[in-house]
DNA sequence: CCGCTACATGTCAATAGCGACATGTCGAGT
DNA sequence: ACTCGACATGTCGCTATTGACATGTAGCGG
């Protein structure tokens, strides 16, 4: 149950509505850690409201709600992200295909290899774009999460894309000899 | 629906038992690229032999049954791992944590950004054993699966690590100015 | 031979999440 | 005036997943 989590996260950098939140997970935080849906959301906003987490600060135009953090969402997210990290759950199909590649012939994973390889460069050059646009804004504040995220991104790219020229290395290596 | 496939690809590796599927999620698998419970895995199994997919190549002690992947099976799995990438679904709870971090106090956040280059440091400590362990061994086949996970995890933690000291410089630098 | 641990598989109720469907509004362009 | 796309929120049924509970076996040390 880390949506929630999420939402007051995204809140409490600052107040937006259900549909701003759902740009946001198709944007960054969906792409590389917690993807949601705005069916999942909209319930959601309305139980952490009820339960006193978040609250609507602001109706704007076409039945807009403008959700803001309330002292005890604050404090709850706060205890969240101090806690003990346990063990965390992970849920990602790129990365159990690139696992099972083994179970390939050796022909077939190198042009997955291959696919993956193409695929992270062109991550890693959108995000250098990203990363100019933000040049040296404070990390903390409204600024600070597309930057983390983008930095973020941008390292898992490269290293996703060298494990896979790695992979290829091997595998050419394997199949000449 | 990835559980099937990840179960295909791991008994495409070599045969085995339900409970030793378990234990594969438990250990790298589940770590990095998807996990699961022997609540999801068994029943699982059944739907999977009913469907043609596996069968049952050998009944051992304790009720243990070895399942083994039918030339269905492969082929299914074949077309799959080859089949275009699309729109990957995403959930890891410690990344959403990270992207979460400038939601926090400056202070709070240099304390998890420490713990989380501490955590990496580990892993990749971990790791370098493992491959040390395996050496040179062939990338298809048994021992392909061990090596290519170890080397994305290492490549994984050493990505995280080398970002928490990226933003623990910039917080810091921050904090002085 | 007793007890403990690891092996081994399962059910079932509750919850989480997704896809399809539903509804209505505001603003820009024609 | 009209149409269309983006804005904005929702429900509902189906499937996936989890956690709690259940059951029994083989092997090992004392």
């Amino acid at each position: 149950m880390s949506l929630p989590h999420a939402l007051l996260g995204l809140l409490s950098v600052h107040p937006r509505s259900g549909y701003e939140l759902t740009k946001a997970f198709e944007r960054d935080l969906g792409r590389y850690a917690w993807q949601a849906g705005h069916t999942s959301i909209y319930p959601e906003l309305n139980r952490m409201a009820e339960a006193g987490l978040v609250e609507v600060t602001h109706e704007g135009a076409r039945g807009a709600r403008t959700y803001d953090v309330t002292p005890a969402g604050r404090e709850e997210l706060r205890t969240w992200l101090l806690s003990p990290p346990k063990q965390a759950k992970v849920r990602n199909e790129q990365v159990l295909r690139m696992f099972l590649l083994s179970a390939l012939e050796p022909a077939d994973a190198l042009v997955v290899l291959h696919r993956i390889a193409e695929a992270t460069d062109q991550g890693v050059t959108e995000l250098r774009k990203v990363r100019e646009d933000h040049g040296e804004a404070p990390m903390t504040g409204a600024e600070g999460f597309g930057q983390l995220a983008a930095e973020f991104g941008l390292r898992q790219y490269a290293a996703v894309g060298e494990w896979a020229r790695w992979a290829i290395d091997r595998l050419e290596r394997e199949q000449g000899a």
